[in-house]
DNA sequence: CATTTTATTTTGACTAATCAAACTAGATGG
DNA sequence: CCATCTAGTTTGATTAGTCAAAATAAAATG
């Protein structure tokens, strides 16, 4: 059985890798893991032996089909720990994510696959993440940010692309949540600005890297 | 923080600790923990040192205050998740043991206050272990064990003192669990023998062994 | 009481994961 | 095309937790 650590470099290898294209660069890698380079290389060789990622040296990691496996398991966990926690124990969604990190290692499939029943075999997890079915597949949906949707056409908030507990609070504050329609009013290039109307024509404003995080649902 | 060994190793003196008298010998720690005798007299070393036992040389180890604390909560933990693995999450009380090692050290306080909200305050566990409060305090009750109890007298299971699946799975198929009624028919002392009989008049034969792990009300 | 047995402690070694700091390969740019 | 900068790699150490096996203390036994 991998080790926790082992999990936690494969889930971080997959899901930095989601971003970029191609190899993750080991610095973004040790970022992303707060380990100092160093030791992010010397992991990936671990890895690297145990077939688990591919590593090529100044170049880059990425996963192999083992190591995949073993990340969309975690992610699966994490994901289906935080809906638990939100729906059954009642715990904000600005909370979750930094609990799962710990219980993700810590759950059988066992105790998995009860969650998973109990909750009705959900496609997404409370910020809208796609959650893996047991053998790695996913329901992906088409998705737009308010950054580049068509304006003043309402829309369905489908995802939230930021685990950051203030960002949630404030999200939640304003209704910016899955499930929520909200439309683009207007938006300005040069003040990086976006403005949009939530439930009861509340108006918002948001910097175009925070509406980057919020996905809306791609055919209205 | 405590790491998840260290309070592994103060559980288990705690739990080791209620049966004996006074201090446990290392050889016994050792046993339970699953690690050779010389392992347990380093980790005893270094939790002495950290003021978390008292240990004695050749003599054995008991807890401090402070290590007393943290045993305590580690079990308030383990407790609370077994209780949620069978009441939320259906898992069968045969199970709940093994899993709940893993969890005990993953669950925040947060989290493990949730689930104590969330289950009414509960103050005893699937198999009858009392579930300490927050500060450390028990709710105890007095008990007779089957194999020293009056006979002839129903009384109501209240508590199961051992984990291992199989024995609690035997239990479970003869109506041996906390609540349901029992009486003890007769008992044998060269035959080593106790004769009971469950709900519906059932008649069952266990050895004293067994029948010391099966814990009725005191007072009838 | 001398001897053997048993429990415990010590010593030396190993693995996983980490950091700090020295080093190096490539890219950047004058 | 050489110098510099930057990202990445190496090396040497450290810590936690473990085992195997040698050493020792205490208890049991003849």
């Amino acid at each position: 059985m991998p080790s926790s650590t082992v999990e936690d470099y494969l889930k971080c290898i997959y899901l930095e890798a989601q971003r970029r294209d191609g190899m993750l660069p080991m610095g973004a890698l040790a970022r992303a893991m707060n380990v100092v380079p160093g030791t992010a290389t010397a992991m990936v060789k671990t890895l690297s032996s145990d077939r688990l990622v591919n590593y090529r040296a100044r170049v880059g990691v990425s996963l192999t089909d083992a190591g995949t496996e073993i990340a969309l398991q975690v992610v699966r966990r994490h994901r289906l720990i935080e809906l638990l926690l939100v729906q059954v124990l009642g715990l904000d969604w600005s909370e979750v994510h930094g609990e799962a990190e710990a219980l993700e290692h810590a759950v059988s499939d066992r105790v998995i696959d009860r969650i998973d029943a109990m909750l009705g075999h959900p496609r997404v997890d409370p910020h809208g993440d796609p959650i893996p079915s047991p053998d790695g597949a996913f329901a992906l949906v088409g998705t737009v940010s308010l950054a580049e949707c068509p304006r003043k056409v309402p829309r369905t908030i489908v995802r939230i692309l930021d685990q950051d507990p203030d960002f949630l609070l404030f999200a939640e504050k304003n209704g910016l949540m899955p499930g929520q329609k909200v439309t683009v009013v207007s938006r300005d290039k040069s003040s990086d600005a976006v403005e949009i109307s939530v439930r009861k024509g509340k108006k918002l404003t948001l910097g175009s890297s925070a509406a980057r995080k919020i996905l809306v649902d791609e055919a209205s």
